[in-house]
DNA sequence: CTTGCGGTTGACGCAGCGTCAGCCAATACC
DNA sequence: GGTATTGGCTGACGCTGCGTCAACCGCAAG
């Protein structure tokens, strides 16, 4: 009786036979002998190394770690070391993502304010139009045709989307900002990049340094677009403001 | 310039142009036409949709529910909740996770304390005729004669690996009474069953009913197994040996 | 003889692309 | 006009750890 079969040794691990098969297959667990037909057959010294195998596994190692372990090329307390220290990286990254979809639910069902990015969308005629000959002295005409033409080919629902997009933006760096975060730190900026593409999008190509800047002025200075920002947090028209000057320095 | 390249698209959304060719074959998102050669050309509204889906993707959503809620099948608060609690999930499951692998960490750093079931490993030649005789006497000539030859096998190697083994059951299951976690309950059981299973390697065979209770009664009577199993905490012996006969009668 | 159990070897599937490989077309340089 | 470069295309493999068929074989019971 020193000699088990795969169901057996399945049953007395509490593995599965296609567990203990991959196992073989992968060169972590060969069975002491084939014979008979390719029948495998495990003697007590695999045994003991499954017990091994299924102990580091249970820890969340992988099967390649496990196996330079049990080879003997690899401290156990090392790996477990390193491993803890992925686990502890793996954990706070959830931990942030939980947080951000969090604060996104609240933002849906809250209902979220207008941004002012969404200048053509939903306003009356009159407002509209004042808007539009303002963006022009600003930027361009170019610029805003464009910008105009993109809105109008929209769908309802994809003009219901961008609110949502410059939102998340906005709530992004509103935490960072809480955080302390500088706005010309790695984190902002990343955050900032996002917001630059989101509005490439709409104008249909990358604004340029001055226009971008530009935009960030506007944040601050003209207080259609500053209260609505310092609605999403006190002094946060002037971190996004930073923000952006620092992108536009960095990068354009 | 209402149309743009793949390599465009990704320049802009801070895409690999892969990633482009990926959402196409998996239909999240399809160029606005393929002309001249197979060339992809997407339009605004694919920009605007890849804005989406990153925004989404970035929460961590997977990209089938990502398109369900672009085609309107699914309410985006209600995947975000959904994905919420599965984040939850995993959290709290790394969070185990870390804790079991600094036990473990610990307990290989800290140079574990020989556990009684290594009988015959490493003991001085008259105390371990001294268990052998007493173990015959308690489970029978053959079960002992089986574990006994077992030990024999191993390498060395193989020999220390056995009380780590026992004491990585020990931390689990004194984890779960300190939290105070039923010894008859659904996480301890669990752990029993690792225990079961630990000794039915080294038996060779699964102890039948009456032989693991025998086992469980000398941890809370043979003062030589009692101290040791108290030395991993006051009371731990007792709680185990609750496992023990629950599991015994609910599986052997 | 059939049925059924337990064993075997492939091979696909999953999630989300990264990373070649091999081939075409347009442009730029000599 | 030849050619090196750029960029785009379509496969197809790789990664992780098995679950899950599929197709086939051998042995024992009914």
């Amino acid at each position: 009786m020193d000699v088990w079969t795969t169901a057996e040794v399945a049953r007395l691990a509490g593995v599965s036979a296609r567990t203990l098969r991959h196992y073989d297959a992968i060169g972590l667990l060969e069975p002491a002998s084939h014979g008979h037909g390719g029948l495998r057959r495990y003697g007590r010294p695999e045994l003991l190394r499954l017990q091994q195998i299924l102990l580091l596994k249970r820890l969340g190692l992988r099967l390649d770690v496990i196996a330079e372990i049990l080879e003997g090329d690899l401290e156990p307390v090392d790996a477990l070391k390193r491993h803890a220290a992925e686990l502890d990286t793996e954990r706070s990254r959830l931990d942030r993502l939980a947080a951000t979809v969090a604060a996104t639910i609240r933002q849906l069902e809250g209902g979220q304010p207008m941004a002012p990015e969404t200048w053509f969308g939903g306003l009356d005629p009159a407002t509209e139009a004042q808007y539009r000959d303002e963006a022009r002295r600003r930027w361009g005409q170019a610029v805003v045709e464009r910008a105009w033409s993109t809105l109008q080919d929209l769908t309802p629902e994809e003009r219901r989307a961008i609110p949502e997009a410059f939102n998340d933006i906005n709530t992004r760096l509103n935490a960072l900002r809480e955080a302390g975060a500088p706005a010309d730190g790695p984190a902002a900026q990343a955050v900032t990049a996002d917001h630059y593409r989101l509005i490439a999008v709409h104008w249909g190509d990358g604004p340029n340094a001055e226009a971008y800047r530009g935009l960030g002025a506007l944040y601050t200075d003209d207080p259609r677009f500053k209260d609505t920002y310092d609605q999403v947090a006190d002094g946060f028209a002037a971190y996004m403001r930073a923000a952006m000057d620092a992108y536009a320095d960095a990068n354009l």
